[in-house]
Parts: structure tokens; C-alpha cells; sequence
DNA sequence: TGTATATATGATAATATCGTCATATATAAA
DNA sequence: TTTATATATGACGATATTATCATATATACA
């Protein structure tokens, strides 16, 4: 049960849901996520450290970009299947993903 | 979204998720979750609250007492639906459940 | 080397949450 | 009517959470 609590607490908060249903879809950096969020950046590190604390994320550094995505071996939890769900509602943010994805923020400005 | 927050929310705290769990198998009274969970009183009746603000739970009255009961209406929820590998852990809290249901703590007491 | 970019982190204040205690209310029993 | 039981609620302190601001660090580029 105290790992349930402990997922319910990580996605209680519509930032950290916000951006653990983007990195269902796949890995973005954090300038990324800024950019489809419209958040201040130190707002989004924070969130990332409390997903990444609840192992639901992880990440790897490339170039100056720090790469986040979902864990993938929570892929079987039934809780996290749930969101799937969720990720329907989400076509505004899914445009913005993919239009992030087609500008290529982080080739445009180099560095990896 | 916000849906989903608010059940995680209401749902990220580990007396609320236990209560919540207790009360999907079928409706308790505030007594016999308290002798279930040998918690405080009001610890419970606050619990119960938020739990009724979240819109999972639902009450009524017959005699002295309050029975609370989950909501029908999210039986289609997949959040709520991933909960069912989590009651399969509960078998603790089932025996206790089951007890309090032969014992009829309600009915020795009288009253409805 | 100096500068810009990407990101993390610590400090802080505002606010929210949690558990407990005391008390109020409603119902039923004596 | 007095008493006991079941429950809700308000106040309070302790603690946790959240967003923001300032700053530190790391990388790459000029």
C-alpha cells in the first residue's frame, strides 16, 4: 500500500501529472518541457526531482540536456495503465509535444 | 485532469487510501472502521470528508450511525479499477473486515 | 578565457495538510 | 429527562508542500 500512497502523492499535483503523462509519450530535456508547459524553469526541475524521488522517471545527460522519460518498468502497473486514459484528454498538450518534436529545439541550438 | 489530481489527491494519504479500500468491499459505519483500524475517531471522520469531497464516497444514516460506502459510479474508472491488485495485498484488513461483520459490532449495540 | 545556455539547488514565504483535543449534535436507551 | 453512544466539526500546532527567487554548476561555443 505505501507504494500506491507514494504514486498517488508523486501525480497529486497538476504540474508533476502534467508532466509525467509528456514523458509517457517519450524522453524530453527540460528546456522542452518548458516550452510546452509555459512554466518557469526551476518549477519544472523541482517537479522532475519529486518524480525521479518516486522512481516514476529517469534521466540521462546529453550534451547540456538533461533527458527525462518514464520509467518503463512501471509499464505493468495497473495504476499507470490508468492513465492512458488520461493521455485522450490531452490533445493540446500532444500537438505541443509533436510540434516540439518537429522544431527540434535542442538541434536548433546545437550543443550535442 | 484536474479529475484525476483530485483523486490522487484525495487518495495520496494512507489512512484515506485504506479507508477508501475497506470501502469498496461494502459499507462501514465510523465504529467499525474504527475498530478496524484502531484509529482515532476523528482522525477517521476527517478522512471520511475529504474522501466525500473527492466525490469517492458516499453516506447515509440509519439509526445512530453513518454508513459510508464507495461511490458505484466509478466502477468504470480505471484508476479506481487498477486499486483491485491492491486489495489482493489487504488480507490483514479483510480478516479484520470480515470479523467485524460476524461480530455485528452494530446490531449488539443496538439501536437502528 | 569569457559568455551563453541548460539545469539543479538552496532559501524563503505563503499556504496546505495532518493529527489531536475539546466540544457540539443527534439518536437512542435507561 | 438524564445518560450513553455515534459522529461531526472547529481550533490548534506541527509539519509538509508549492512557487518563486537567487545562485551555483556544467557544458559548449566564440
Amino acid at each position: 500500500m505505501k507504494a500506491t500512497v507514494k504514486i498517488f502523492k508523486a501525480l497529486s499535483d497538476e504540474t508533476r501529472l502534467h508532466i509525467y503523462l509528456l514523458l509517457l509519450q517519450g524522453g524530453l530535456c527540460v528546456c522542452e518541457l518548458e516550452a510546452i508547459l509555459k512554466i518557469e524553469q526551476s518549477r519544472i526541475s523541482h517537479a522532475l526531482r519529486i518524480l525521479k524521488e518516486a522512481d516514476l522517471i529517469s534521466n540521462y545527460k546529453t550534451g547540456k540536456w538533461n533527458i527525462y522519460s518514464a520509467n518503463q518498468k512501471l509499464k505493468n502497473n495497473k495504476i499507470i495503465q490508468s492513465l492512458e486514459d488520461e493521455l485522450k484528454l490531452f490533445n493540446q498538450d500532444l500537438n505541443n509535444f509533436k510540434k516540439c518534436r518537429k522544431e527540434n529545439i535542442r538541434k536548433k541550438l546545437k550543443g550535442n
